[in-house]
DNA sequence: TCCTTGTGCAACCCCAGGGTTGCACAATGT
DNA sequence: ACATTGTGCAACCCTGGGGTTGCACAAGGA
Protein backbone atom coordinates (compact mmCIF):
# COMPACT_ATOMS: atom_id res chain seq x y z
CA UNK A 1 0.00 0.00 0.00
CA UNK A 2 1.73 2.85 -1.07
CA UNK A 3 1.02 6.72 -0.23
CA UNK A 4 -1.73 7.53 -2.68
CA UNK A 5 -3.56 4.35 -1.73
CA UNK A 6 -3.58 5.29 1.54
CA UNK A 7 -4.99 8.85 0.49
CA UNK A 8 -7.87 6.99 -0.87
CA UNK A 9 -8.88 4.89 2.23
CA UNK A 10 -8.17 8.47 4.42
CA UNK A 11 -10.54 9.68 1.83
CA UNK A 12 -13.06 7.09 1.37
CA UNK A 13 -13.30 6.89 5.20
CA UNK A 14 -13.90 10.54 5.85
CA UNK A 15 -17.60 10.43 4.84
CA UNK A 16 -19.96 9.29 7.49
CA UNK A 17 -22.48 7.52 5.22
CA UNK A 18 -19.59 5.30 3.60
CA UNK A 19 -18.48 4.49 6.89
CA UNK A 20 -22.21 3.40 7.70
CA UNK A 21 -22.03 1.03 4.26
CA UNK A 22 -18.67 -0.68 5.65
CA UNK A 23 -20.68 -1.03 8.91
CA UNK A 24 -23.70 -2.87 7.50
CA UNK A 25 -21.33 -4.91 4.98
CA UNK A 26 -19.55 -6.29 8.21
CA UNK A 27 -22.73 -6.68 9.69
CA UNK A 28 -24.24 -9.36 6.48
CA UNK A 29 -21.52 -10.08 5.17
CA UNK A 30 -22.32 -9.53 1.87
CA UNK A 31 -24.94 -7.17 0.33
CA UNK A 32 -26.53 -5.39 -3.01
CA UNK A 33 -26.50 -1.61 -4.00
CA UNK A 34 -29.80 -2.12 -3.55
CA UNK A 35 -30.28 -4.09 -0.51
CA UNK A 36 -28.16 -1.71 0.96
CA UNK A 37 -30.02 1.30 -0.01
CA UNK A 38 -32.67 0.16 1.87
CA UNK A 39 -31.14 0.80 5.01
CA UNK A 40 -29.82 4.11 4.09
CA UNK A 41 -31.14 7.49 4.02
CA UNK A 42 -30.24 7.66 0.33
CA UNK A 43 -30.97 6.44 -2.93
CA UNK A 44 -29.50 2.80 -4.36
CA UNK A 45 -27.68 5.69 -7.28
CA UNK A 46 -25.95 7.40 -4.43
CA UNK A 47 -25.14 4.12 -2.69
CA UNK A 48 -23.39 3.07 -5.95
CA UNK A 49 -21.14 6.12 -6.00
CA UNK A 50 -19.79 5.21 -2.36
CA UNK A 51 -19.19 1.49 -3.38
CA UNK A 52 -17.57 2.63 -6.17
CA UNK A 53 -15.47 4.94 -4.13
CA UNK A 54 -14.88 2.10 -1.35
CA UNK A 55 -14.04 -0.19 -3.95
CA UNK A 56 -11.30 1.93 -5.20
CA UNK A 57 -9.76 2.31 -1.78
CA UNK A 58 -9.70 -1.39 -1.90
CA UNK A 59 -12.44 -0.99 1.43
CA UNK A 60 -14.80 -3.14 -0.22
CA UNK A 61 -15.05 -6.00 -3.31
CA UNK A 62 -17.76 -6.70 -5.49
CA UNK A 63 -19.00 -9.79 -7.25
CA UNK A 64 -21.54 -10.53 -10.15
CA UNK A 65 -23.94 -12.96 -8.86
CA UNK A 66 -27.21 -13.50 -10.99
CA UNK A 67 -28.17 -10.12 -12.07
CA UNK A 68 -27.08 -8.83 -9.00
CA UNK A 69 -23.35 -7.53 -7.20
CA UNK A 70 -22.70 -8.65 -3.92
CA UNK A 71 -20.05 -6.35 -2.02
CA UNK A 72 -17.88 -7.71 0.71
CA UNK A 73 -16.00 -5.55 3.58
CA UNK A 74 -12.16 -6.07 2.93
CA UNK A 75 -11.24 -5.83 6.87
CA UNK A 76 -7.15 -6.12 6.02
CA UNK A 77 -7.36 -2.71 3.79
CA UNK A 78 -8.54 -0.71 7.11
CA UNK A 79 -5.92 -2.98 9.43
CA UNK A 80 -3.16 -2.05 6.99
CA UNK A 81 -4.04 1.73 7.01
CA UNK A 82 -4.39 1.40 10.61
CA UNK A 83 -1.08 0.05 10.57
CA UNK A 84 0.58 2.88 8.58
CA UNK A 85 -1.08 6.00 10.62
CA UNK A 86 0.17 4.10 14.09
CA UNK A 87 3.96 4.16 12.35
CA UNK A 88 3.42 7.43 11.38
CA UNK A 89 2.32 8.58 14.73
CA UNK A 90 5.41 6.49 15.86
CA UNK A 91 7.82 8.24 13.70
CA UNK A 92 6.39 11.70 14.71
CA UNK A 93 6.98 11.16 18.37
CA UNK A 94 10.65 9.91 17.97
CA UNK A 95 11.22 13.06 16.16
CA UNK A 96 9.61 15.87 18.47
CA UNK A 97 11.30 13.88 21.58
CA UNK A 98 14.74 14.34 19.92
CA UNK A 99 13.79 18.40 19.10
CA UNK A 100 12.55 18.12 22.73
CA UNK A 101 16.14 17.11 23.73
CA UNK A 102 17.64 19.61 21.67
CA UNK A 103 15.76 22.49 22.95
CA UNK A 104 16.49 21.37 26.68
CA UNK A 105 20.30 20.91 26.62
CA UNK B 1 -12.41 9.45 22.25
CA UNK B 2 -15.94 8.98 21.21
CA UNK B 3 -17.03 8.34 17.56
CA UNK B 4 -17.88 12.29 16.52
CA UNK B 5 -13.73 12.40 17.55
CA UNK B 6 -12.58 9.92 15.55
CA UNK B 7 -15.17 11.46 12.54
CA UNK B 8 -13.16 14.81 13.35
CA UNK B 9 -9.75 12.67 13.19
CA UNK B 10 -10.29 11.12 9.60
CA UNK B 11 -11.96 14.13 8.32
CA UNK B 12 -8.94 16.15 8.99
CA UNK B 13 -6.50 13.65 7.90
CA UNK B 14 -8.33 13.51 4.44
CA UNK B 15 -7.21 16.56 3.10
CA UNK B 16 -3.73 16.22 1.85
CA UNK B 17 -2.33 19.80 2.58
CA UNK B 18 -3.73 19.04 6.20
CA UNK B 19 -1.38 15.75 6.28
CA UNK B 20 1.57 18.00 4.68
CA UNK B 21 1.03 20.76 7.20
CA UNK B 22 1.22 17.70 10.22
CA UNK B 23 4.03 16.39 8.57
CA UNK B 24 6.10 20.01 8.68
CA UNK B 25 5.00 20.16 12.18
CA UNK B 26 6.52 16.57 13.23
CA UNK B 27 9.51 17.88 11.39
CA UNK B 28 10.16 20.87 12.97
CA UNK B 29 8.78 20.96 16.35
CA UNK B 30 6.61 23.89 16.22
CA UNK B 31 5.81 26.66 13.46
CA UNK B 32 3.86 29.44 13.44
CA UNK B 33 0.87 29.59 10.71
CA UNK B 34 3.03 31.89 8.49
CA UNK B 35 6.22 30.17 8.27
CA UNK B 36 4.34 27.11 7.34
CA UNK B 37 2.47 29.15 4.46
CA UNK B 38 6.01 29.58 3.10
CA UNK B 39 6.51 26.15 2.38
CA UNK B 40 2.94 25.54 1.03
CA UNK B 41 1.75 26.54 -2.29
CA UNK B 42 -1.08 28.14 -0.59
CA UNK B 43 -1.78 31.46 1.24
CA UNK B 44 -1.56 32.07 5.25
CA UNK B 45 -5.21 32.28 5.68
CA UNK B 46 -5.88 28.95 4.26
CA UNK B 47 -3.34 27.85 6.45
CA UNK B 48 -5.14 28.91 9.62
CA UNK B 49 -8.06 27.76 8.24
CA UNK B 50 -6.67 23.91 8.02
CA UNK B 51 -4.85 24.51 11.47
CA UNK B 52 -8.17 25.19 13.05
CA UNK B 53 -9.63 22.34 10.97
CA UNK B 54 -6.60 20.16 13.25
CA UNK B 55 -6.83 21.81 16.00
CA UNK B 56 -10.93 20.95 16.18
CA UNK B 57 -9.79 17.19 15.97
CA UNK B 58 -6.63 17.38 18.16
CA UNK B 59 -4.40 16.65 16.20
CA UNK B 60 -2.56 19.82 16.29
CA UNK B 61 -2.25 22.39 19.49
CA UNK B 62 -1.19 26.16 19.21
CA UNK B 63 0.52 28.54 21.59
CA UNK B 64 0.73 32.07 21.63
CA UNK B 65 4.36 32.83 22.21
CA UNK B 66 4.68 37.10 21.69
CA UNK B 67 2.55 38.48 18.97
CA UNK B 68 2.61 34.84 16.86
CA UNK B 69 0.71 31.53 17.42
CA UNK B 70 2.98 28.61 17.34
CA UNK B 71 1.60 24.97 16.78
CA UNK B 72 2.70 21.53 17.34
CA UNK B 73 1.41 18.13 16.21
CA UNK B 74 0.06 15.71 18.35
CA UNK B 75 1.29 12.35 17.49
CA UNK B 76 -0.86 10.40 20.85
CA UNK B 77 -4.42 11.28 18.68
CA UNK B 78 -3.12 9.86 15.91
CA UNK B 79 -2.26 6.79 17.38
CA UNK B 80 -5.17 6.61 19.25
CA UNK B 81 -7.20 7.17 15.91
CA UNK B 82 -4.73 4.49 14.63
CA UNK B 83 -6.02 2.11 17.42
CA UNK B 84 -9.59 2.79 17.18
CA UNK B 85 -9.39 1.72 13.18
CA UNK B 86 -7.46 -1.48 13.69
CA UNK B 87 -9.71 -2.38 16.41
CA UNK B 88 -12.74 -1.70 14.41
CA UNK B 89 -11.01 -3.92 11.41
CA UNK B 90 -10.51 -7.01 14.30
CA UNK B 91 -14.28 -6.52 14.89
CA UNK B 92 -15.33 -6.86 11.26
CA UNK B 93 -13.12 -9.64 10.65
CA UNK B 94 -14.35 -11.64 13.65
CA UNK B 95 -18.01 -11.39 12.61
CA UNK B 96 -17.50 -11.96 8.90
CA UNK B 97 -14.99 -15.00 9.50
CA UNK B 98 -18.65 -16.48 12.12
CA UNK B 99 -20.63 -15.68 8.70
CA UNK B 100 -18.30 -17.80 6.80
CA UNK B 101 -18.59 -20.23 9.45
CA UNK B 102 -22.32 -20.40 9.25
CA UNK B 103 -22.35 -20.39 5.51
CA UNK B 104 -20.66 -23.15 5.03
CA UNK B 105 -22.27 -25.39 7.93
C1' DT C 1 7.71 57.27 16.56
C1' DC C 2 7.50 54.73 12.40
C1' DC C 3 8.08 50.51 9.89
C1' DT C 4 7.76 45.79 9.73
C1' DT C 5 5.63 41.49 10.44
C1' DG C 6 2.25 38.21 12.31
C1' DT C 7 -2.89 37.66 13.49
C1' DG C 8 -7.85 37.93 13.08
C1' DC C 9 -11.95 38.64 10.58
C1' DA C 10 -15.16 38.91 6.71
C1' DA C 11 -16.65 38.71 2.18
C1' DC C 12 -16.17 36.44 -1.84
C1' DC C 13 -15.02 32.84 -5.75
C1' DC C 14 -15.16 28.33 -7.42
C1' DC C 15 -15.53 23.54 -7.97
C1' DA C 16 -15.47 18.75 -6.27
C1' DG C 17 -18.52 15.64 -4.90
C1' DG C 18 -22.80 13.88 -2.53
C1' DG C 19 -27.41 13.45 -3.96
C1' DT C 20 -31.22 13.24 -7.23
C1' DT C 21 -34.21 11.99 -11.32
C1' DG C 22 -34.95 9.56 -15.63
C1' DC C 23 -34.34 6.05 -18.71
C1' DA C 24 -32.49 1.89 -20.99
C1' DC C 25 -30.97 -2.74 -20.43
C1' DA C 26 -30.36 -7.41 -18.22
C1' DA C 27 -31.76 -11.34 -15.57
C1' DT C 28 -35.23 -13.93 -13.03
C1' DG C 29 -40.10 -15.57 -11.78
C1' DT C 30 -44.85 -16.85 -13.29
C1' DA D 1 -44.83 -13.48 -23.13
C1' DC D 2 -45.03 -10.26 -19.43
C1' DA D 3 -44.20 -8.19 -15.11
C1' DT D 4 -40.67 -7.62 -11.78
C1' DT D 5 -36.47 -6.33 -9.95
C1' DG D 6 -31.51 -5.12 -9.98
C1' DT D 7 -27.82 -2.59 -12.78
C1' DG D 8 -25.63 0.94 -15.53
C1' DC D 9 -25.32 5.42 -17.40
C1' DA D 10 -26.00 10.36 -17.93
C1' DA D 11 -27.52 14.77 -16.94
C1' DC D 12 -28.46 17.74 -13.48
C1' DC D 13 -28.81 20.41 -8.79
C1' DC D 14 -26.74 22.36 -4.88
C1' DT D 15 -24.16 22.79 -0.76
C1' DG D 16 -19.61 22.41 1.63
C1' DG D 17 -15.34 23.71 1.99
C1' DG D 18 -10.66 24.89 0.10
C1' DG D 19 -8.74 29.04 -1.52
C1' DT D 20 -8.36 33.99 -2.24
C1' DT D 21 -8.25 39.15 -1.47
C1' DG D 22 -8.64 43.11 1.53
C1' DC D 23 -8.34 45.43 5.62
C1' DA D 24 -7.86 46.42 10.56
C1' DC D 25 -5.29 45.48 14.65
C1' DA D 26 -1.33 43.92 17.70
C1' DA D 27 3.46 43.37 18.89
C1' DG D 28 8.17 43.93 18.31
C1' DG D 29 12.59 46.31 16.23
C1' DA D 30 15.07 50.51 14.30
Amino acid sequence: MNRSELDAVLAALAEPTRRQLLDLLAERGEASASALAQAVPVTRQAVVKHLTVLDGAGLVAGRRAGREVLYRARPERLEEAARRMSALAAAWETRLAAIKRIAES
